[in-house]
DNA sequence: ACCTGAACACCGTTCAAGT
DNA sequence: ACCTGAACACCGTTCAAGT
C-alpha cells in the first residue's frame, strides 16, 4: 500500500541533468530533445517538468556545471610549485584538454548563447580564477587584467579554431599557442622590472 | 496569357538568402525558421525548396557567403603601405568590426558547427588569406603557418569572448589584444634575423 | 507526490494538385 | 515553372486526470 509515499520518484534531477548531458555530447544541442531526456530515463516528456522548469532552465544548469567544472579542472591542472610560466602553460593545456573531453559542452558554456541561456556571473569567475591567479604571479598588478584577458583570448581562440577544425594547413598549431604565451609572458615579466609595454 | 512564360516567379534564390540573413542576426540560428523566411516573403514554406534544398543548405549558403565576405572585408581593412606590423593591426581590427557589425553569421560561419553545415574550404581560405599574406611580410618563411595560426587564435578567442560577453571584469580588453599582437610580431621580427623562438 | 495521455502551437519537409 | 494546401513526423510545454 505504501502509505504516505505513495510513489517514490523514479528519477531526480540530477539524473535528469546527467542524461542530458550525454545527449549534448552526443547528439549537440540540436538533439538535446526533452522526449530524448525523458525517453532515456523510461518515463514520459512532462515528468521532466517536475525536476527542471524547462528546457532552457535544463541548458542553463549544464552550462553552470561545465563552468564550475572547467575551473576545477584548470586548479586541479596547476602544478602548484612550478614557475608562473609552468603554470601558465599548465593551465592552457588544462584549458585545451577539457573543451576537448566535452567539446559540445564546452561550446555550449563558452561559446555564443541567446539570453534564456546566460547564467550567474558567479560560475565564469569560477572558470577564469585559475588563470587570474597564474596571472597575478607574472604580471605587475596594474597590467593583470588586462593580461590575463589577453592570454584567455588567446587560449580559447586557439581551442575554439581547433573544434571547429578551422586549422586545416597543417602546421604545428599547438606549439605556436604555447611560443606565444611563452614571448608574451617574458615581455610581461620584462615590463614588472621595466616600463608598460607600448602599445600599437 | 503569358504564353510560355505562366508565371515569373516573384521570388529568386538570392532574395531568400538575404532575408534568411536579416533574420539571422535579429532572431538567432533558432529564429531562422523556413516558413518566417517564406512569411517575409510573402509566400508560403513550400515554395523556398524550388530555390534551396532546404534549411541546411541554406545554412551553408549563408556561411559560404559570410566567410567570402570576412575575406574581403579584411582585403580592404588592409592599408597597402602601411608597415607590417600596422598592417597586423589594422586587420585584427577589421576582423573585430566584422564580428561586431554581423555578430549571428560571425558566431554561424566560425564557431562549431554540425556536419550539416559545413562548407567547402575555398571561403575558409578566402577569409584567411588577409591574415597569411600580412604575417608573410614580418615571419620568416618557416615560422609564418604558426604565426598566422597564433595571431588568428588571438584576435578570434578576443572577438569571441567579446560577442559572449565574458570581458565581465572591465579593463581595456581591446588594447590588450593590440599589445599582445605587438609584442609578438616584435618577436617575430626578431626571429627574423636571430633564431627560433624557444618553446615551452 | 509523481507520472500519464491528450492537446496546443510550433518545426522541416514531401507531394499531389492547381495555374 | 512556380506556388499551394494537406499531410507527416517531429518539437516544447501545459494540464486535467490517474494512482
Amino acid at each position: 500500500m505504501l502509505l504516505g509515499m505513495p510513489h517514490p520518484s523514479r528519477i531526480n534531477r540530477q539524473a535528469v541533468i546527467d542524461t542530458a548531458r550525454a545527449i549534448l555530447e552526443e547528439a549537440g544541442p540540436e538533439g538535446l530533445a526533452m522526449r530524448e531526456v525523458a525517453r532515456r530515463l523510461g518515463v514520459r516528456a512532462p515528468s521532466l517538468y517536475e525536476y527542471v522548469e524547462g528546457r532552457d532552465a535544463l541548458i542553463r544548469a549544464l552550462i553552470a556545471a561545465g563552468l564550475d567544472e572547467l575551473g576545477t579542472a584548470l586548479v586541479a591542472a596547476t602544478p602548484p610549485d612550478a614557475s608562473a610560466l609552468d603554470r601558465m602553460h599548465a593551465i592552457a593545456d588544462g584549458y585545451i584538454d577539457f573543451a576537448l573531453r566535452c567539446p559540445a559542452l564546452f561550446s555550449l558554456a563558452l561559446g555564443p548563447c541567446p539570453d534564456a541561456h546566460v547564467v550567474d556571473a558567479v560560475h565564469g569567475e569560477r572558470a577564469s580564477a585559475p588563470l587570474l591567479e597564474a596571472v597575478a604571479a607574472i604580471a605587475p598588478e596594474e597590467r593583470q587584467l588586462n593580461a590575463a584577458q589577453s592570454l584567455w583570448s588567446l587560449v580559447h581562440g586557439y581551442v575554439t579554431l581547433e573544434l571547429a577544425g578551422q586549422f586545416r594547413l597543417g602546421g604545428t598549431p599547438r606549439a605556436a599557442l604555447h611560443e606565444m604565451i611563452t614571448v608574451y609572458c617574458a615581455a610581461l615579466g620584462e615590463a614588472a622590472e621595466e616600463k608598460p609595454i607600448p602599445a600599437v
